[in-house]
DNA sequence: ACATAAATAGAACGGTTGTTCTATTATTTA
DNA sequence: TAAATAATAGAACAACCGTTCTATTTATGT
């Protein structure tokens, strides 16, 4: 089941290796702290070694980044695909993001980092994180439109605040995690998720979900 | 209205004028990126002159994250506590929430920089951070209990999922406003919060209310 | 195997970092 | 106003920053 590429020239093998470093630096101690000479120790090369490979810090981070998306494509968004359209695919897709951390041995979340880093440093950097961000969010906003389409969704369900609200939940989740080592975050992120989808049902169901505990 | 001290020594007001300055700079470019040199500069100062106020980077970052939560309760959550006990009061703390940036003319939320930014990484200036915003959690535990007394929110409403939620939808709100640029931030967040409160009131009214649209 | 190209090392660059000194001013207190 | 104290400046420190060179080693295509 191995993904990817036959064959790496030795320039992309350690380009690969020196990603790896980056990924798990930048998630814990930013996007800025991502030094030269801290990641060139890391991943056992001299300085301007690893420079070569990028041409500047900036397009080293950008790389970064990049390589975080692309992880997180692979082990959270994409194999959410397979599961049936409609909401059990957005629920599939919630929870993969809950569990993405875990699931390519990460620290911490780059993609965060970059948000709050960023989000008001004009910039190349700023552009991809925007860009990056957008077409998330854009995919969540598609996902609801399916389960529109389905019938499990009310046709006057609003996907873009749903995309909002759910965004809101996933970054409450990694606060209560990380910053309260709370053991119940995952279940509170998924109890407001079930709350959120129960809003957007189509009537009947939605009526049947709200009542479930009418005493 | 003058709120607090009368006379402020010399050592006092330079202090205060420096972290004017530092809680701008942190919130824009983080808490790492608040250095003596650019932040002395920026006070006119010599670097020795300002570093000896605070003795170390670590004890200015401190200081600056006090001064931000300071302001915040100045300008949001005091002012929120003159608003009826209950629901009103609550709104009114989500409300000058979404407001404080510019009501304390500032362009990032040093709070939300801090959190991302030390929120994996163990030390004193993380132990500050957890200390702020458990006890900011914990007053919107507490509004949500007060909620309930008043009989606005169902006896079995919960306090904390609530506050989880409600972080969440701030966060989104930050996101959506500085690196989506979307002008409908503040209003999909006040839907939310809508949507929030609406599923914690006490039944009668609750039944009405989503039931609003019945079509 | 050999020529060509790619990958890496090492030294050096001016600039900035946080911090510690010693002086020299300002301010407060008596 | 004089003495005591607090506030600030300035120079120096080793350590690191991103970047640019020139060599030298290593991998690649023929």
């Amino acid at each position: 089941m191995s993904s990817q590429s036959a064959k790496l020239s030795k320039g992309e093998e350690t380009r690969a290796l020196i990603l790896e470093a980056a990924v798990q630096h930048a998630g814990v101690h930013g996007f800025e702290a991502l030094t030269i000479g801290v990641l060139a120790e890391q991943a056992g090369l001299s300085k301007s070694g690893l420079f070569a490979h990028f041409g500047s810090k900036e397009e080293l981070q950008i790389a970064t980044l990049d390589e975080a998306v692309r992880r997180y494509n692979e082990v959270a968004f994409i194999p959410a695909l397979k599961a049936p359209r409609g909401l059990r695919r957005l629920s599939m897709v919630f929870d993969n993001w809950l569990q993405w951390l875990e699931r390519s041995g990460l620290k911490a979340c780059p993609m965060i980092a970059a948000n709050t880093e960023f989000d008001d440093r004009p910039g190349p950097m700023r552009d991809a994180v925007v860009q990056h961000m957008q077409r998330l969010n854009q995919e969540i906003i598609r996902g609801v439109q399916i389960a529109i389409d389905t019938g499990e969704f009310a046709r006057d369900a609003d996907p873009e605040q749903f995309a909002f609200e759910l965004f809101g939940i996933i970054s409450s989740c990694y606060r209560s995690r990380y910053l309260f080592s709370d053991p119940a975050a995952s279940a509170r992120a998924r109890k407001a998720f079930d709350r959120l989808t129960a809003s957007s049902l189509a009537r009947p169901e939605r009526e049947s979900i709200t009542r479930r505990t009418p005493k």
